[in-house]
DNA sequence: GGGCCGGTGTGAACACCTTCACAGACCGCG
DNA sequence: CGCGGTCTGTGAAGGTGTTCACACCGGCCC
């Protein structure tokens, strides 16, 4: 049904090998390209989806269509899993950010699954625990932390490549602003705050980050 | 093992079979008085309870301690599932808010049953789905709405109790400020206004719906 | 009753972020 | 090369909510 390698990272490199089966064999596989949408807050949403090669981004939309960007996802991770069988709509809206391909299954395939097979029911409650572990970080944050507390921290994450650490970030500030959940017009102003300060170095469309353990500071702190 | 009678309402209430059957064998009850902390973000946690009787407060903690309510459960609510496979430490605390019961199963006999039964596993899986449904509009809510329209939607949702409204609210406006994420004084403030237009009435460590539609209307408002 | 404590009401000053406005920089393209 | 569009920098004005400060009110308890 599909041919191309599935990746060995992210979620995917400790997930089951049941998991892995069930991509090999139901899945069916999606080219998209930069912008497109592969699904919509609001949409009907029947299928998990996995991260072949490129990147997506995760964000969520208010009623008046203001977006905050939530997360970047890369080959490896598993996404979509709120459908699976509750059914509904989606709550979030997944754009790939370059020529990406994802393969997904559908939520009938994955219940007659487990049923098969109940560790995959586990892997899936698993993976079902770290999204709801890692929305509640994300409540806490946007919630309780200043604007420049939650930039610092977006770039510290958004720069986290695996264990890596990537110094070059390739957003813009309109797109930075909308990690935050802030104007452009304010992450422009602390940035060119933490650019005097040596802290990070900026271009168009880019940050590069110089002194990660300043920036580290800053995500930390309650003022500037 | 433990006699009492589980409520048949909440998540409980179309959960399948399997759970309750887990719940009635391999459940420790535990009793709370009011203010009891049954556990507190951060600890490590290894079980799933269910609500027997009475209502719990489920928050969220910032570092430097002010809360974020989120929750009143009541009888036949599930919650702490996120302990359930993902090894780690409670993402939120739950307080009673007076005498209850709740009874809790270890994730150790949850991954047991479910690998005899694989349908628990779909229902463990429904239940995560709902949750992160709840949480992705919480934080869309926090993120998006300014202070009146979230006091509006939480006294709105305070005030449901399965369909029945319940017009009267027994919340001080501290803890109100605690739901929505405010202070004390911007919630007296603008319960003052809605109190003027005859929306509400409020008395000590109370609010009283009285013009439900009114509150609907504040609720998607993004100024007063 | 008197004192005290927690809850409520409200104003003033302030902080933080938004909105608006505009200028300059960079880049691709005809 | 010059033009248009997007990205960046920054200031002024405004709004929303916080912090601080204080008055008042109602119960409860000695």
């Amino acid at each position: 049904m599909v041919t191309s390698e599935l990746p060995k990272t992210g979620f995917l490199a400790n997930a089951s090998r049941d998991l892995s089966v069930l991509l090999n064999s139901v899945a069916s596989e999606v080219e998209l390209d930069e912008g497109d949408v592969l699904f919509e807050q609001g949409d009907p949403g029947d299928a998990l989806y996995a991260i072949v090669s490129g990147s997506l981004e995760f964000s969520i939309l208010s009623r008046e269509g203001r977006k905050l960007s939530l997360d970047v996802m890369r080959p490896g991770a598993l996404f979509g899993e709120i459908a699976l069988f509750d059914p509904g709509t989606r709550t979030a809206t997944v754009t790939a950010l370059e020529k990406s391909r994802v393969r997904g299954v559908k939520n009938a395939d994955v219940i007659a699954a487990i049923r098969k097979t109940p560790e995959l029911g586990i892997d899936m409650i698993q993976l079902a625990g770290e999204r709801m572990r890692w929305m509640s970080s994300q409540l806490n944050e946007q919630v309780f932390l200043p604007m420049p507390a939650r930039l610092a921290r977006k770039i510290l994450y958004l720069t986290l490549d695996g264990s890596e650490h990537l110094s070059q970030l390739s957003f813009s500030q309109s797109e930075l602003a909308e990690f935050v959940g802030a104007t452009r017009e304010a992450v422009s102003k602390t940035l060119a705050l933490w650019k005097r300060a040596g802290v990070i170095e900026s271009t168009r469309g880019g940050v590069k980050v110089l002194d990660r353990e300043a920036l580290q500071v800053m995500a930390d702190l309650h003022q500037i």
